[in-house]
DNA sequence: TTGAAAGCGGTACCAG
DNA sequence: CTGGTACCGCTTTCAA
């Protein structure tokens, strides 16, 4: 079905079905109506890729995420979608698990289908990669990676101020053996929070730490912990790169018969939903997603934000949250 | 960029051009590489929109989903993706939030994307979008509900042998007042395992019951924990809808200091990963996603299963998995 | 208020 | 092995 066929039906021109269809208030009102009607008739859909070929523009906004499974990606795009669908756009979502070989093929794919703006919510990311997607002249933002420029947004949230005030917590509970959970990205802003963690930690003369990684999963805070204690290292304290791990973490505690807080405190980051329903509730960082969202909205769609500048530096504050999981040291 | 510029750099036809980006082996290996270093300088994308409709197809399949927040979905998200991407396909993923309106939207999204293939994992699907999708003539999956004909095929699991087993495994621990909560869709599934639930929970004479419904979130869960206790009512068991909702209903519980299984018991359904990281872990059914994942890309995508008919009802069993959130009745 | 026609960037068939 | 070209379905001037 296309717009030849509905508007032989409807004895007018292609140009005034497509006028119609897209509600261009020239069409007289019963032309319009005999063009629905036709339309509905011949179970018509707009073909969209045709759309946005002649258009130049798909209406369409993108977002890259490392881990889509992890809620603090999926809070983004909830609310990214939520601001898309109510400006006209549709968001194509697209997960990379944290392999930089996925993360070239989803740009690559969302530059394809000529996105009208794209949110790059990675750790992993790459140079190279921020170059190519600047080439293209299509909106964009970053996440704690490149930095400002045309029409290039960043959002940075300041880790470091987070983990510090999950590290002094801690310290002023008497806590002095910590382990750092994180996972295998290397990059920011893991990497950020752990070399945040070393920083902190090492203000103290009488720490220890270790630190371990794997993958971002319930299994890999699982696995993680179970490395710790395999390696004979007995932390008072257990300090996670997000919640998502920490859940793992918790798991894992209880099934070495250790009790959360009483012999070992553990923290998280994020503040993701699930970390209001774990057992205990967690200690964490509050990063507001919501915001995240909003503003990387604001920065793909400049017209939805008047006043604000395109391509501008997005510095966001995280706030500490002290639930049930920490407590004095043993 | 396109063709045109790409061919006039590297002093060929556009023809040759695509058909080199698309490795067509008739092109010559000195042209080829000259065609890609002209790409390349040019900062070349393909542009898909064209693609698809000059290409009469998308390479695209599409996944409508309930939640894609709660792993349920997700997982057959993900397992759908994969095999989607290993035979060079891309997965467009849309959430309804269980909203009608919205599924509707998303259909025609899909349909207007000229997707090749689509599946619709919901709740609250409805006749007349089975008949628009129908009329496509897209290959389409559904969850529950419509019959398999045409190129539309149907995914069914028999929630009611799993209810039951539930029940029945209550009742042999002597409960006799069971809590049933539910979400909100009231269509297939959740309506299916309500009245599975019902008819289960009525075989016993000395039962008594009650249903709360409210959303699939852990919120969600755990208001309807309250309800429950709110509203007088005392049960020796709650059965959960699914895991994800019964992971709020243990949060709630504790809040109560009421301990699960000795005071309460509690079962999920899914078997989504985090059933085993709650505390307890969940009692529950398992749903093998990733065969559900695998059966669906192979009835979307009928060349990728050889010998299987297109259009077929596929049947899946779920499974019983005892865990700790069970116990005798108090 | 409506119609005719020139693209948009590819694909694929037909010649050579 | 390569080039020419007729579409694919829609948007968007330009005229009428």
């Amino acid at each position: 079905m296309n717009l030849k066929e509905v508007a032989k039906r409807a004895g007018v021109s292609i140009a005034t079905v497509s006028r119609a269809i897209n509600n261009i208030p020239l069409v007289k009102g019963a032309t319009r109506r005999r063009v629905f009607k036709a339309a509905a008739e011949l179970n018509y859909f707009p073909n969209l890729n045709a759309r946005s070929l002649a258009g130049g523009r798909s209406r369409a906004l993108g977002m890259i995420a490392s881990n889509l499974e992890n809620p603090f990606f999926f809070d983004i795009f909830r609310v990214l979608e939520n601001r898309a669908r109510a400006h006209g756009y549709e968001l194509l979502a697209a997960n990379t698990d944290y392999q930089a070989e996925q993360l070239e093929r989803c740009v690559d794919l969302m530059i394809g289908r000529r996105v009208d703006g794209l949110a790059v919510i990675v750790s992993e990311m790459d140079p190279h990669l921020i170059r190519k997607i600047d080439e293209t002249d299509i909106p964009a933002v970053f996440y704690d990676v490149g930095s400002a420029k045309h029409r290039m947004s960043n959002i940075r949230v300041r880790y470091k101020n987070g983990i510090e005030r999950v590290v002094e917590y801690l310290h002023s509970l008497q806590h002095s053996r910590f382990a750092f959970v994180g996972h295998h990205s290397v990059l920011c802003p893991t990497g950020e929070r752990q070399t945040a963690f070393l920083e902190a930690v090492s203000r103290y003369s009488n720490a220890e730490w270790r630190i371990v990684a794997n993958e971002d999963s319930l299994d890999g805070g699982r696995s993680a912990a179970r490395e710790i204690f395999a390696s004979g290292f007995r932390p008072t304290a257990i300090i996670c790169v997000n919640d998502f791990m920490a859940v793992g973490v918790l798991r894992e505690l209880r099934e070495q018969k250790l009790r959360v807080p009483e012999d070992v405190s553990v923290t998280g980051f994020d503040n993701i939903k699930l970390a209001e329903y774990s057992s205990p509730p967690l200690t964490t960082v509050h990063i507001p997603r919501d915001r995240i969202g909003l503003l990387t909205f604001e920065a793909l769609v400049p017209e939805s934000a008047i006043g604000k500048p395109p391509g501008r530096e997005i510095v966001v504050d995280p706030e500490f949250i002290v639930r049930e999981s920490t407590g004095p040291a043993p």
